[in-house]
DNA sequence: GTGCCCACTTGATTCAGGTCACGGTTCCGG
DNA sequence: CCGGAACCGTGACCTGAATCAAGTGGGCAC
């Protein structure tokens, strides 16, 4: 979105922005994008691949704040401070593009959509970070996790139903609170209700509207 | 830089922004300052009293979002939006200001630390938010929640020590994500321990640096 | 092949906090 | 002065998820 608004920019202007643009990638699973205390003020686009948000451990637990998929944009929540406060894990090979943020600012100065989009992809966030604080079960969660997550992989062209979790069981507990030995006694009780098809990491969700009345709770609003 | 439109320079600008600035109140408790559904586009900031941000009930349960004191900004989590997705209630008799949103992104393109400092807001409630979302232990709320509201009391000139609560208990439950029942027994507990005095909304933090040490986990970053 | 490591599953047990039930206090209108 | 309505405190009990503790199975090095 962002890059090709930036594609279709005027051109001047493109060229000035090219030099503040940049492809980076492949990274492997397990290398960071950025770690923690790293000076922010960069974003990046999520081309291909998966990233976790790692927040420091409190008291010997990792913290996962975000995944991103194609399409994401990482940084958002560093807007506003000097440095990262969190690390980004490429959870498979991962490309993406990294944007300097004085760029951006530069060209949504003359293009109030631009801008208008960064607000309201922080909206998203927030709004995230507030669904998942308030209390709810873990099929709950667990339910809209694989909903939500097949709603954004079909937004980058793959199937919403049929899909490889990339990330671990311990992962998917670290972002929903929830402990690894639940996640996959939750999955497995799924399975067992035919909600979904679970072998390893491939899933398919079988009764996508059950699943999602499930989990509405947290998928309405 | 938010919405630009207007550019002019100099003091006509100024008297025309004063045209979009309107001072509100007294509310009474319990009286709105808007409600969900309401078109946002406007930000108040709070002058005197306290006010609840409710989104709305899941499954007969209210879900406090924030409570905003005397400095603090209410509206910026719907800048992205075209309405307001919660209610604003005061607590106790309020004046706040209106601005109209508009305005202030035409005074933050000519002053790019009104645009840094909203910025910096918008991140800060998306700390705050994060934090809530992990999981933490009922003393580890309770006691952040008081220390963190000693010190916004004291950023508005009142004690950080020796204040009211103006919120129910299960107003702070209902924030917390915890039981009416547990915030009663766990202020008697510290109350029991000497972290505290306790006299119906009347609070004294006794033991400011035990308190923090137990809400530490929520405190720290 | 053999052995090791790691992710995952599954069962048994524990515990923090929710729920239910009740009693007390304060405030307010009539 | 009385009655009702919030709000608050406390006890008894229950439950969902964490924790503890074994397994299982796949992938990879050698």
């Amino acid at each position: 979105m962002l890059q090709s608004e930036a594609k279709s920019g005027g051109g001047a202007e493109l060229i000035r922005l090219t030099h503040l643009v940049e492809a980076r990638g492949p990274y492997r699973a397990g290398e960071y994008l950025f770690r923690q205390n790293e000076p922010s003020g960069v974003l990046f686009v999520v081309r291909y691949g998966i990233v976790k948000i790692r927040y420091p451990e409190v008291d010997g637990r990792e913290c996962v704040g975000a995944f991103y998929l194609p399409g994401d944009v990482i940084g958002l929540r560093a807007i506003h401070a000097r440095r990262f406060a969190y690390d980004a894990v490429a959870l498979d090979t991962t490309y993406v593009c990294r944007y300097a943020f004085s760029a951006i600012c530069a060209l949504a100065e003359r293009r109030p959509a631009i801008q208008e989009h960064l607000l309201r992809l922080l909206g998203r966030e927030l709004h995230a970070s507030r669904v998942l604080a308030a209390h709810y079960s873990a099929e709950e969660r667990i339910a809209a996790f694989l909903v939500h997550l097949g709603e954004r992989y079909a937004r980058c062209g793959q199937s919403a139903t049929v899909f490889q979790l990339r990330m671990s069981r311990a992962d998917i507990g670290n972002y929903l609170r929830l402990a690894t030995e639940t996640v996959s006694r939750v999955l497995t009780r799924f399975r067992d209700r035919q909600l979904i098809h679970l072998k390893a990491r491939s899933v398919e969700l079988l009764a996508l509207e059950r699943l999602r009345q499930v989990g509405r709770p947290l998928l309405t609003y």
